[in-house]
RNA sequence: GGAGAGGUGGCAGAGUGGUCGAAUGCGCCGGUCUUGAAAACCGGAGAGCCGCAAGGUUCCGGGGGUUCGAAUCCCUCCCUCUCCGCCA
């Protein structure tokens, strides 16, 4: 959420922004109602400082017995409640209109964020690594599963519904072990403290993370209760302090592993084969809560927790920054990270780095008390570290080999009892 | 799920219609004292909103109501705790 003094104060820039993002919102419209809101409040206030005098003398009156005169000024106050009265309500509807629009406002891009049009706009910042060569015909990751009976795609449709594979076997222990994996990294050597959230999220905290109420749409809705099926664990950790005043002298890591739900309205289809795009998916995601001046640094750091991981791994990828059009909503500046896959001969995207400055900071009321003991809104980062399904597709596509296995990572075989191959 | 108790400032905890944004203790900040620290003593200190400011206003779990006036009375929702039931 934009600061409404923000926005009265910088109209054009918020403008530009929001065609820079091609995106609209009425912001002419929201002023109004913030010129309305502020006359009403004025108003209002006051009139409860005449009530507040007329009704301390009436104690008074009614202390000393004079009931006559009490009597008197208690009618005189009532009017002026009345008038209160329509003055709150007032306020009250302006300033669930001024909601309405504020929400739907998306972040401001950040001054360094390239403005671009489409996702071909987003420049490539690095490329780790390079793509494997191979002396024999490559198989997309969906033959390689089936062959080695790592996913049961089928079933997993049969029981729930297509975009929701079911891992077997070595399968669904290569899950578990990439989890334990990452997890195990960010706790050990990027200072990381581990969180089971839960699964579920309140509409407070799917509106504080900025989820809704734009992207209602995007998840799952638990129809017993305001309860949707997270999208990322981004809703939880970020929430875990909402309202909170916290100390991040120090920033504040919070990691965790969590499935992820996402209903993917219309995404089947030819590009989405396998595991490319699913409805419930695993991820490994951090995030960061630090002080102001700090985020543009501690963004750089995040990144690099994430490609840790694919480094570890020994995969090719590249970094990328998103162009203001293809930024997404409550961040300011995002890179992403692209894994190569060959056997699909695309570049996959793990993992998603943000820096939302204080847009989800003030929805969500996550603040700490600087240098002079005020509050003021922190900022807040996330990275995922990383998605699984489209890193299992980029190990077993880059790790085939001819006779049909796969050969584990290093770094993965303490994790899989020292299996050295699937297969 | 049933019955009961309760939700007040960073924490603990008073307050049951007006002088209460709220006693007291702990913690915190500043000062005195001390070589320094502790202790003791003195002082300070909540958050949001409106306003250039002075200042005003709102907030005692959320929402609604009664009243001239609500932390205090009523309704409702949420949450916590205790006991019972159930259960991994």
């Amino acid at each position: 959420m934009l600061d409404i003094k923000f926005i009265r104060e910088n109209s054009d820039a918020v403008k530009e922004a929001l065609i820079n993002r091609q995106a609209e919102a009425d912001v002419d419209g929201l002023l109004e109602l913030d010129l309305l809101r502020r006359a009403a409040i004025t108003e209002a206030e006051e009139l409860k400082t005449e009530r507040n005098a007329a009704s301390k003398k009436i104690g008074a009156l009614m202390k000393e017995g004079n009931k006559a005169e009490a009597e008197a000024a208690k009618e005189s106050v009532r009017t002026l409640g009345d008038r209160i009265s329509v003055l709150d309500e007032q306020v009250r509807e302006i300033d669930e209109k001024i909601r309405n629009i504020i929400l739907y406002i998306p972040n401001l891009p950040s001054d360094t964020t390239p403005v671009g049009q489409t996702e071909e706009d987003n420049p490539i910042l690095r490329s780790v690594g390079e793509k494997k060569t191979f002396d024999f015909e490559v198989k997309p990751h969906w033959d390689i599963a089936e062959e080695l009976k790592l996913v049961d795609f089928e079933r997993g449709a049969k029981i729930t519904g297509s975009g929701f594979p079911v891992y077997m076997g070595q399968g669904a222990k290569l899950q578990r072990a990439l989890i334990s994996f990452m997890l195990d990294l960010h706790t050990s050597e990027h200072g990381y403290t581990e969180v089971e959230p839960p699964f579920v999220c309140n509409a407070d905290s799917m509106t504080g993370t900025g989820q809704l109420p734009k992207f209602s749409e995007d998840m799952y809705h638990i129809a017993d209760g305001e309860l949707y099926l997270i999208p990322t664990a981004e809703v939880p950790l970020t929430n875990l302090y909402r309202e909170e005043i916290i100390d991040v002298e120090t920033p504040l890591k919070v990691a965790a592993y969590t499935p992820c739900f996402r209903r993917e309205a219309g995404a089947a289809g030819r590009d989405n084969r396998g595991l490319l795009r699913l409805h419930q998916f695993d991820k490994v995601e951090m995030v960061n809560f630090v002080k102001p001046e700090e985020s543009a640094e501690q963004h750089e750091i995040l990144i690099g927790e994430a490609e840790n991981v694919l480094q570890r791994l020994g995969l090719h990828y590249r970094v990328i920054e998103l162009c203001t059009a293809d930024l997404g909503f409550s961040a300011a500046k995002c890179y992403d990270i692209e894994l190569w896959a060959p056997g699909v001969e695309r570049w996959l995207e793990v993992s998603s780095v943000s820096n939302f400055g204080d847009y989800q900071a003030r929805r969500a009321r996550i603040r700490f008390r600087d240098e002079n003991g005020k509050p003021q809104f922190v900022h807040t980062l996330n990275g995922s570290g990383v998605a699984l399904p489209r890193l299992v597709v980029a190990l077993l596509e880059n790790n085939q080999n001819a006779d049909g296995t796969v050969t584990l990572p290093e770094a993965l075989r303490p994790y899989m009892s020292g299996l050295e191959r699937l297969g």
